[in-house]
DNA sequence: TTAATAATTTAGACTAATCTAAAAAATATT
DNA sequence: AATATTTTTTAGATTAGTCTAAATTATTAA
């Protein structure tokens, strides 16, 4: 059994696990789970020690088969404790995450197959993100927030988190509706903007905000 | 705050404090955290500080009116867990305790709240316990053990003393379950055994060591 | 009321997870 | 390639909660 503080480790790790087998840094993990660069060098051996991860000093890390079980083990309860959140208890999707943190450490996978049934098996969270099954079988990620869209992306509108009056007015405006073909031409760092060309036609700079609340489906 | 562990200690001294006002040994205490008297004798002193208790070296402890305060919370956590497990995941009255042990520490007065609407705002728990309201109010315990009913007496089964399994397969076949409706028909004084009609049908004669380990919740 | 026993506390040590400061390795710059 | 900078690791300390063994206080029994 892993303890409370290894799970949001290997979680942590497997959330910045990218494409590129390039392993996660010290430094972005120690960024990732609110600790000091020290403290992760200390639980990284822990883990690779339970063979959880494959840890080669000044190397990144990567998991290994059973730590990426794990880590979709407390994503799976992760997600679905959110679904319940804002499902049953009708919490807005913005005031779950703190408490599904909490409540993804809850150790019972029979609780948590239940929950699964109650919820009628859900398989995406209220967020858009796939729930993995018992197994760990996690289906692609159908739509992305622009946010987390990489400069060239070019996705279709299909859902809009934020629905307050304000907002879909300004997106009416701006011709960011939905089925809307959009590009992301460019990234600012220093405030999150983006510049997106939408239709192929017309440039528009959008907020954090906006590129956080619209979901598009990647072609 | 307080922590996990902490919690725990407050939840047990309430627990263990009875109506005279002894206060609650350490032996005691040690056993219901399942750890050692000298472990409770440092966590004593820490809750002293927080004036959580009131301790006097080698007399008992005593809950401080926060104290009280912090342990209903937790109770009240606790019992509305259990009843969520099984009215709306449909777990068994036996199955629960366990689980709710670990939702009962997650920090949410919001999620609380939620929950108790959710249920409907249910005043006893699947085991008959009253569950405190948000302001640490609680109704009186309404359960008892069918030994102590008078004839004619009619309840609910809510709980079970002894859950060894044998037990639990004679109640099975005896529809002598959770929920199911009794009433006291006779008493035999010779060897205090009942006579009981279930669910206003089958009548059935049970034991003394029957009546004595089942609880029900008067109606 | 003294001796024996039981309950409780203290002393000192251990583990998990963290920290700071210093050292070592890797990477970037000139 | 040599130096500077960044990243990572090590060394040593800290805190919460626990433990064992010894000392102390309370209770019971003779």
């Amino acid at each position: 059994m892993n303890s409370f503080t290894e799970e949001n480790y290997l979680k942590a790790i497997y959330k910045l696990s990218n494409s590129s087998g390039d392993g996660v840094s010290t430094n972005e993990l120690a960024e990732a789970v609110n600790t000091k660069a020290s403290s992760v060098t200390d639980m990284l051996k822990k883990l690779a020690v339970k063979k959880l991860i494959n840890y080669k000093k000044y190397k990144g890390v990567h998991l290994t088969e059973s730590g990426k079980k794990a880590a979709l083990k407390i994503i799976r309860k992760h997600r679905l404790w959110e679904t319940f959140l804002v499902q049953k208890l009708h919490f807005g999707w913005d005031e779950v995450h703190e408490i599904a943190e909490q409540l993804e450490h809850i150790v019972s996978p029979e609780l948590t197959n239940r929950l699964d049934r109650f919820l009628e098996f859900p398989e995406y969270d209220p967020h858009g993100d796939p729930i993995p099954d018992e197994e760990g079988n996690i289906k692609p990620l159908k739509k992305i927030v622009i946010a987390n869209a990489e400069k060239g992306t070019v996705g279709k509108i299909v859902a809009v988190r934020d629905a307050s009056p304000e907002f879909l007015r300004y997106l009416d405006n701006s011709e960011l509706i939905l089925g809307a073909t959009v590009k992301v031409v460019d990234i600012y760092a220093f405030d999150k903007s983006q510049l997106i060309k939408v239709n192929n036609c017309k440039t528009i700079t959008i907020s954090e905000h906006v590129s956080n609340n619209l979901y598009i489906q990647t072609i």
